[in-house]
DNA sequence: TTTATAGTTAGTAATTATTACGATGTGAAA
DNA sequence: TTTCACATCGTAATAATTACTAACTATAAA
């Protein structure tokens, strides 16, 4: 299952012109087995085994390559850059709930846009629209009862 | 006026506990008087003609001391961090348009978590939202008409 | 006003994150 | 299988952030 993954972020690459190299489809291995998100330095030290020398000049290059194509998403999770692949099964524009402890992701179905005025002297271009909480999992083993303060 | 604003953000910072030194009310001033967001760097250089031998140290001390407090709120804006004094005037939750040209900031009266109900099994902690495009300054003089893609 | 002290900063340096660039290697098309 | 534009490596430079100790100072108490 996870391999099929894989292979759709590969099939991403090619469709965007993006060479497959052995490098990339460990890339799109390591993205498609990941519960949660990836730093750049996992994304790197997940690799290095494999390719003894490969330099993070690589793995900055491909993900920012990647994030550009609209293959992976990045985040600032706290105080860190984080990526994770955006969501195949639903090829439309969503939003997610993450997980503060285990950084897992769940889909939203509602985007704020859909019944958002601007203000008509604003041309919007993008948003960005995140909440953050603890999952049922988390919550059950006790973890994250000390809900922080709500940030803009 | 502007330091009318200097002396919220001091007065704020004395509220939490936090000594009012010369840097500190430079920080302040410096705040208040930014038409937009500011860099580390940025306000590092706004410093260092006055206090040379400035150490970045201090800097990023304070930034983080801040707006640990709420006094400056945190964005990511495109590829780089940057800070921006929270709105005194209005003192309740809100979110921002924010111009991908000037980076000028527009504040919003409403919030998407208003009415959105969340999974019951998920417990929200906090959310992000914030709104990117041109403002009518930047449209009348011609720029912003190449519209990027939505993102999440 | 003076003193004591906890908090703050400077100075220096280490660590981490990110980008640059020429030489070499390689995927993919002809 | 040859070709070549694209990728990667190797190395290094640059930028961003954090650590730590000694010196300094805002603040409260004497």
């Amino acid at each position: 299952m996870k391999e099929r993954d894989a292979e759709l972020i590969v099939q991403s690459m090619n469709r965007h012109g993006l060479r497959i190299t052995e490098q990339r489809r460990t890339i799109a291995r390591l993205f498609a087995n990941a519960t949660g998100f990836l730093s750049a330095k996992e994304v790197f030290l997940g690799m290095v085994d494999k390719y003894n020398g490969l330099s993070f000049n690589t793995v900055y290059r491909n993900l920012k390559l990647l994030e550009e194509l609209g293959v992976i998403e990045r985040f600032q999770i706290e105080d860190s850059i984080k990526y994770r692949v955006g969501c195949f099964e639903r090829n439309h524009h969503h939003h997610h709930l993450i997980c503060l402890t285990c950084s897992r992701v769940f889909p939203l179905e509602t985007c704020p846009m859909d019944n958002f005025q601007a203000p008509d002297h604003f041309q919007i271009v993008k948003h960005k629209f995140e909440i953050y909480g603890y999952c049922g999992n988390c919550q059950r083993r006790g973890i994250g009862e000390d809900a922080g303060t709500m940030s803009a």
